[in-house]
DNA sequence: TCTTGAACCTCCAGCTACTGGAGGCTCTAT
DNA sequence: ATAGAGCCTCCAGTAGCTGGAGGTTCAAGA
């Protein structure tokens, strides 16, 4: 027979998360606190998580690399509740389509910057001798106005 | 006839920055402490600043739009120093080529991420009645764990 | 027996890039 | 006299961790 529980070790190492992020979990109340066993360090002793624990450390990490805020999953762990997995609810459904919608939001933006930065970086962006879009950035100033700038060596 | 030196008011609104955050960029160094008139407030007075000084702003509002790191910005900017416009440097092109790579990653990110998401939004994802993909998230609890497959090992 | 190391504990600070708010000053217009 | 705009400082909070200091307990090895 196995042992029953698991240390905050051995629950990081089976969730992917981390031994502090969990810990960092429990702290923001996004987990309920841990039984202690054993008294080992300067309070109460390590923490035991059981099966159930860990199966809700699975689903946070699950829903953090879908990038789903630690408060929207406050929301389905409380939804969840009583209720069986929070994977199963139709609040779980909704906040990933809202959460789809975010995200092509976001690649959309990206997409925009990106295609920017590609005429930044195209030669002859900007005819020579001109200022620069921003015009006073520093290339104007009354010093360094008379000469252009050589693009030539240097 | 113009008055020489804009406010911080309106070197925030020909930047397109805020105040608060040209104050904030000033806190941390990314610009220098800008000069003070009229002795307005609890200590020195108003920012004054020049052209010089609201190109510089600027080009900062530019690069964070391309959404530069303030590191970067801030490297750009010392090179900058004393040698004309940020943008016209050979490091701005470097910091450019570099960034254009993460927005290209951050998009393949977002595009598996999205893809990820509409697998578990599509219906009949899973067969009814399986425990989900990480197996205990709560609908394993002991009333349901009957059918539980064994683990193996160890 | 002593020592070393692993694994755990707590608490504090720092990261990015701001933003909000309290509380206060100066100047102008009414 | 008073209202309001615009400026000032300082402090705290945001998201989601991560690093580090300093301490404990326990087991294995010399």
């Amino acid at each position: 027979m196995e042992v029953r529980g698991y240390s905050i070790g051995k629950a990081a190492s089976v969730t992917g998360l981390s031994v502090k992020t969990i810990r960092y979990y429990e702290q923001i109340g996004l987990i309920p606190k841990a039984p202690r066993r054993n008294g080992g360090a300067r309070t109460g002793g390590n923490r035991v998580y059981g099966e159930a624990e860990v199966g809700r450390l699975r689903f946070i990490h699950h829903a953090r690399l879908l990038d789903l805020s630690l408060a929207e999953i406050r929301e389905l762990l409380a939804a969840a509740e009583g209720n069986g997995c929070a994977s199963e609810l139709p609040e779980y459904q909704q906040v990933l389509n809202r959460h789809l919608h975010e995200v092509d939001e976001r690649i959309r933006h990206l997409l925009g910057l990106r295609a920017t930065i590609e005429v930044l970086l195209s030669p002859g962006r900007r005819p020579k001798g001109e200022a620069c879009s921003w015009s006073t950035c520093g290339c104007m100033r009354p010093a360094m106005r008379r000469r252009r700038r050589a693009k030539s060596g240097r």
